[in-house]
DNA sequence: CTTTCTATAGTCCAAAATAGACGGTTAAAG
DNA sequence: CTTTAACCGTCTATTTTGGACTATAGAAAG
């Protein structure tokens, strides 16, 4: 049943979401990312098509192939994979923020700040903007986990918003 | 002479911190980056020694081996390579901030906030910490690129430790 | 001196992630 | 019918990760 494999974030976004809908084929958890924690956390398409592969010749999930057409694959969560959700949820981590910010690469190795700003600030602005309207509309709505990450999300980008304004002159 | 690679930010952090030493070994690289930037973009030291080789065949840095003893490689930046920094550095980025954070993926899927919380504040605080002690006996000496990410660390740190102490109720 | 310990220094490999090109399918509009 | 747009999926090359592994130099201990 399930070789050994090493479970990394991205199967753990992948067990997580497929914990949520029953059922999913790599398209819907595309665009469930999307929506959702692609904001704070990138991954790349194509491994949303390779990864609940890996996980389903594991076991942890379940594949079911449609016959006709498209023959999309749908994934569903097996209780293996419940279960491996649940133990990784369950451990808090003392792991720090992995902050990867090419603007504040260039400027560490010389890059003008002011000229930064300029492009920075606007960028975040508009990123704060999109997340205060998330809120506003569908905040209320949002289960206890995304509405905590959505608040961590605006409080981020507040700061990056005033630290480039500082910068900005 | 230069065969045609593509450069990535770990190519410019090699380039940028060549740019600042004249030359070194891929193991000074890595002291480098262990005391700065690497507070804020982590890498694994196995690029440390491939990518000045990468670089090298593309023309962008000299290579002197040591004759006898280790066989040491050192590195020197080119005027190619002095260029294509020169050019990254001066335009600006608009790209966003990257947050990983392990916590925040798994509040996301439902872990608990306050036990999370119990876990990440002291690590932010010790970060924090850290940082500000950096700033009081080094601040000053520090170059402006340098200096100026020191802060945006601080910052960020702040809201994380705020974060948290808001969660852990 | 020779052993042994520690810090220094470098190499390697398998697995995973990235960038992004490319190719098909379905449905709807004209 | 045909065009177009939205939908959906695969592929390859390269880069990055994690981490095991090896080796050298110098200092300290016997």
């Amino acid at each position: 049943m399930s070789s050994e494999i090493r479970l990394t974030p991205t199967s753990y976004i992948v067990l997580g979401l497929l914990e949520a809908t029953e059922e999913a084929t790599p398209y819907d958890l595309k665009q469930m990312v999307a929506v959702s924690l692609g904001n704070f956390w990138s991954l790349q398409h194509a491994q949303l098509y390779t990864e609940p592969e890996r996980l389903a010749a594991a076991g942890y999930l379940e594949e079911r192939r449609e016959e006709g057409g498209r023959r999309r694959r749908h994934y569903s969560i097996t209780a293996e994979g419940r279960a491996a959700l649940r133990d990784w949820r369950g451990e808090p981590t003392a792991e720090l923020t992995e902050l990867r910010d090419l603007a504040l690469l260039k400027i560490f190795f010389g890059a003008d700040p002011k000229e930064m700003a300029e492009v920075q600030l606007p960028a975040h602005e508009r990123q704060l903007a999109t997340y205060e309207e998330l809120r506003r509309d569908v905040g209320k709505a949002l289960p206890e986990g995304p509405g905590i990450t959505l608040e961590a999300g605006i409080a981020s980008e507040r700061i990056w918003v005033e630290f480039w304004s500082s910068l900005a002159g």
